[in-house]
DNA sequence: TCAATAATTGAACGGTGTTCAAGAACTTCA
DNA sequence: TGAAGTTCTTGAACACCGTTCAATTATTGA
């Protein structure tokens, strides 16, 4: 069967989800998929292309995210960007991949459009809404980014969750 | 002349300042010392600790922080946070290397201790000040973080200051 | 069937961190 | 001074990395 780029994104989730980002070469991905590393260079343009599909994948759940309608916005917002800390939690080394991303792009890319939109609903000026955002994924990804480092190298994350969780109510209140 | 690991680390240093992590390489900082690569790992263990140094060495100047006792603790903090994020800033891919450092000592790199104590003078318990310092230093890593991210793309980064302003006084209000 | 297009190979370019036997350069002590 | 011991450096190798590109093979449409 011929090689496609869905193939490609589709070995490399699975890389990635199970073994990390280091060991997510363009090398190692040719050889999952049984064929020569140029050949990926066809269908995809360079490595970082593909990390940033990789990092929309690891988001794409956030949009389509039911919104329950009884909470409030800003409970609706907590629970938003507790959802965007597990998705890239759950990925080895999600948080250093959705950082690019989100560098590159940081107000299209879930979770901000989200937490704009839920901000503003709940009464923030137009400007203070994006800060806002911004500033909960931020301090998410710097939390994440900490806690996988921290798993990789096999040190202690039992506090992660409620450090998290404190910062999180700081930055809602 | 011998080889000193205080040498090694001058090099290091320079190369990361000017030039970034990427060209941070063994092999290259070998050169720069008209050395070979090999006699590096006579001084330092591995790349990994040679980069823990400068880290220490990029927020050394926040542990004599002169702090003006005019200013009400939380002033202190605030001046603390924002001196933290130009001295990462000023640095190339600062933010990596010091966001690599803190993960392996949240508590003990600086400038944690230092706004434990602030906040803790300012009247918070115990372990909230400890959630205070960590919330406000990954926050300022993942703004800084972004903020290199784009630099080294070539990307506006007019906002991020005032991004990171709004950020911090919602964390320090 | 033949030409055009799409896709893949194989090889190379110029790198990377790290290890280690061998040797050189100093120190120490007789 | 000379031998022994320690400290430091070399040179080569190992096993990788992302990316490019001419040549080649598959596939498709006429």
């Amino acid at each position: 069967m011929a090689l496609s780029r869905d193939q490609i994104v589709a070995a490399a989730w699975g890389i990635l989800q199970s073994y990390g980002l280091g060991d997510l070469s363009m090398r190692r991905l040719a050889k999952d998929l049984g064929v020569q590393p140029g050949a990926l260079y066809w269908h995809v343009a360079n490595k970082q292309e593909l990390l940033g599909v990789l990092a929309q994948r690891m988001v794409a759940p956030l949009s389509t995210e039911a919104l329950d309608d009884a909470a409030t916005p800003l409970e609706r917002a907590a629970h938003l960007t507790r959802e965007f800390r597990s998705l890239i939690l759950a990925v080895r080394d999600g948080a250093e991949v959705v950082s690019v991303a989100h560098s590159i792009n940081p107000e299209s890319l879930s979770p901000v459009p989200e937490l704009v939109a839920l901000s503003t609903e709940s009464g923030s000026p137009q400007g203070e809404a994006k800060y806002t955002a911004l500033t909960l994924v931020r301090f998410t990804l710097g939390s994440v980014s900490t806690e996988q480092t921290r798993e990789a190298m096999g040190l202690d994350t039992s506090s992660s969750e409620a450090e998290f969780t404190a910062g999180l109510e700081r930055l809602l209140s």
